[in-house]
DNA sequence: TCTAATTAGTTGAAAATGTCAATGATATTT
DNA sequence: AAATATCATTGACATTTTCAACTAATTAGA
């Protein structure tokens, strides 16, 4: 209620010129990237909590079923997170059972994250369910616009 | 080093197979967001420390410098904030005498938010390195592209 | 080989952020 | 006038980030 009365008069579409772009910094790539982040994470949190997760331990539990098996070194390096949590969301999953730590072969320093069957279970049907909640955040895309602004952003993710 | 080292056999682009699409979580979007911005703010925090400021104490800053004078409930709300880290940002930027508050003309118990000409100086040199920042982080792409991505990220942003 | 330097995972502490309930001053509604 | 709602602010508390240190294991150098 308070939210609309208060942001229409800014926000709002009711005349042409009303845009983002009236904004100082509605076109900075820094605040489009906060904002989308900040709604999508809230509404993915939402979604993942049926499965005990969140977007972070999603990912972490993603990179558990991949077949090529990273380090969690090399996780933190994917996740841009600090290696300390990455240590901290595997012990969550692993107390839940959805994952494993196994030695490395090569360097038994390092360790090696397995998801369970109950892991890859839970992962499959997490999955499914964010990837809905994705195309609710993009639905005011087509899918090819969808597909585009993906694909855009992988590029400067590749780059970086 | 370490990173490099690490990383390679994961994201090393040696053979044409190995992509962002390798990582079964490459293409959600909730993923390409969050490496996004994460990056995206420590470079412009860096850019920033130059001026004083952070992601955060710029974007309240430029609300500042605005011809149409937010509130601090509706600057929380564009920026997705709560009310309380508003606060604390306006705290900083005054004791910095960046910016004012001056209590609300229609109703006295809000307050609006102006920039001083000292806080208009440091803006405007800020938001040019914040310029050149997101340029290069978005270096990977032809200029076209770089405005694509941003149109439809204001666009999913707008419906939202 | 023996030693020194480096690296992977882990721990813990400090700083920064996020979330939420409560408060005093003001507006609005009844 | 009284009850209700809203704005900025404060303070409490949880979560996240950042960083330094520790151990066990590996690598590099003399």
């Amino acid at each position: 209620m308070t939210n609309e009365q208060t942001l229409v008069p800014v926000l709002a579409v009711d005349d042409d010129s009303s845009d983002l772009a009236e904004l100082p910094i509605g076109n900075d790539l820094g605040f489009l990237l906060a904002k989308l982040h900040a709604t999508g994470s809230q509404l993915t949190n939402v979604t993942l909590a049926e499965f005990g997760l969140k977007e972070r331990s999603f990912s972490v539990l993603a990179l558990a079923c991949w077949d090529r098996h990273p380090t969690q070194r090399e996780m933190a390096a994917l996740l841009t997170l600090d290696p300390s949590q990455i240590v901290a969301l595997i012990d969550e999953l692993e107390s839940a059972q959805l994952v494993e730590r196994k030695p490395g072969i090569m360097d038994r320093r390092q360790r090696i994250l397995l998801a369970t069957a109950k892991g890859r279970r839970v992962y499959s049907d997490a999955r499914a369910a964010v990837g809905e909640t994705e195309r609710a955040q993009l639905g005011a895309l087509t899918p090819e616009e969808a597909e585009t602004v993906k694909s855009l952003l992988r590029k400067v993710l590749l780059h970086t």
